[in-house]
DNA sequence: ACTTATTTGTGCAAAAATCCACAATCAGTA
DNA sequence: TACTGATTGTGGATTTTTGCACAAATAAGT
């Protein structure tokens, strides 16, 4: 009842401010906050208060009037919405920069996330294990490895020359969803899920800004 | 103010849009394409063609009826708007995995961009020389690199717990911009312009999306 | 039990963004 | 010159998103 109904006609922006909301709860929680308001949670996320209320309104009630939010309670709830209560399995195509980057990061990624293999097209990588202990992959065994590993999300860290074959290969192999680190739009079939990471269009809109307010 | 009043009612996601234009445009260039019509680029965008139409109208008329857009041209224009007919001068705090894979993507930044300086906090660093050149600074001569070498966007790089610090250290030395790659939401003052690179939000989006499609 | 001080949840209005539909315009051709 | 086919530029309707303002609810104090 609570699943299909109202979940389509719910905001992108939404999503992303959960997640935002999220990560603020789970500094709060290691603090030892108990309890956080709307108003001091939105300062904190530079967001309108009502906002925060309405965003958490689409998918019931969690706070207490007169008193606020259980930061640990409500912590649990966003994270069963953003369905942060498993532990999804990702795939990493290109251990460029980037690629090793990410996998550094690994660590520090909020629970929730795993990299279970990972593939280059250099010859000279497959074969090698990455620091975080994953063995590098041919691109030739993709589709046998994504498969057999029940992958779930296709993170491409390729140069965008590769990207789209990375994606369609990914998707042929049974991802659902796609996080794109390539400068370049996906061409994908419908209904499949793709997040584009992309810090040039950021840079250009900090150009821009920066641009309009001295001319 | 009359430029600036003008200018500040264009969406965001108009500026994001166009950022992604340009990108296509540069392609096509490449290609040796002369001429595009909205409808085709939409398509390669995943965009309406009349979002594409309203978005240039924003700025003035760079097409021709019944023709289409001459490339080379519609090209130029957009990254006049956007500020990009300058390099604009960064610098760069935090030199790990990611602040290294950034000044690795260094060379494949689309002209307009340059990294000037770097910093990073641990002694071991400073004083070593970047692949790409740069030497680390350390974070105790920030002020006055930044200020010398006229820094005018800021790269934050490091961990969510350094990220708050030298945003402000950033923008005491005269910086006016910060793209932010920690996981955080950064306090400052009013008409600083910050963008946030953040791929945890995105894999949550994501994380979401499936949940959903399942169920 | 009643009052007070809070803070949530939400109806509704305002603002913003998107997209349709078509008049306006242009190149090519006869 | 007039006609045809194509595509832009745009008014305005539609949809989406935001945020105000207040009723509803709660804890604490008297």
């Amino acid at each position: 009842m609570r699943s299909i109904m109202k979940f389509s006609k719910i905001p992108t922006a939404t999503i992303t401010r959960l997640s935002i909301y999220s990560r603020y709860l789970e500094a709060l929680s290691q603090e030892g906050v108990k309890i956080i308001a709307s108003d001091k949670l939105a300062q904190k996320c530079g967001i309108n208060p009502a906002q925060i209320r309405k965003d958490l309104a689409y998918f019931g009630e969690f706070g207490i009037r007169g008193v606020g939010y259980f930061v640990k309670e409500l912590l649990f709830e966003i994270k069963r919405i953003l369905g942060l209560n498993k532990t999804w399995k990702m795939a990493l195509v290109g251990i460029g920069n980037l690629g090793s980057a990410l996998l550094a990061h690994q660590n520090f990624i909020r629970q929730g996330y795993e990299f279970v293999a990972v593939f280059d097209i250099d010859p000279a990588k497959v074969g090698r294990r990455v620091p975080s202990g994953q063995i590098i992959h041919s691109m030739d065994e993709l589709e046998q490895v994504v498969t057999d590993k029940g992958v779930e999300i296709g993170v491409i860290a390729t140069p965008a020359a590769k990207a789209q074959m990375a994606a369609l290969r990914l998707i042929a192999s049974g991802v659902k969803a796609i996080l794109n680190f390539a400068p370049i739009q996906l061409q994908v079939p419908e209904g499949m899920a793709v997040e584009n990471v992309d810090f040039t269009v950021k840079l250009d809109n900090l150009a821009y800004n920066l641009t309009m307010a001295e001319g």
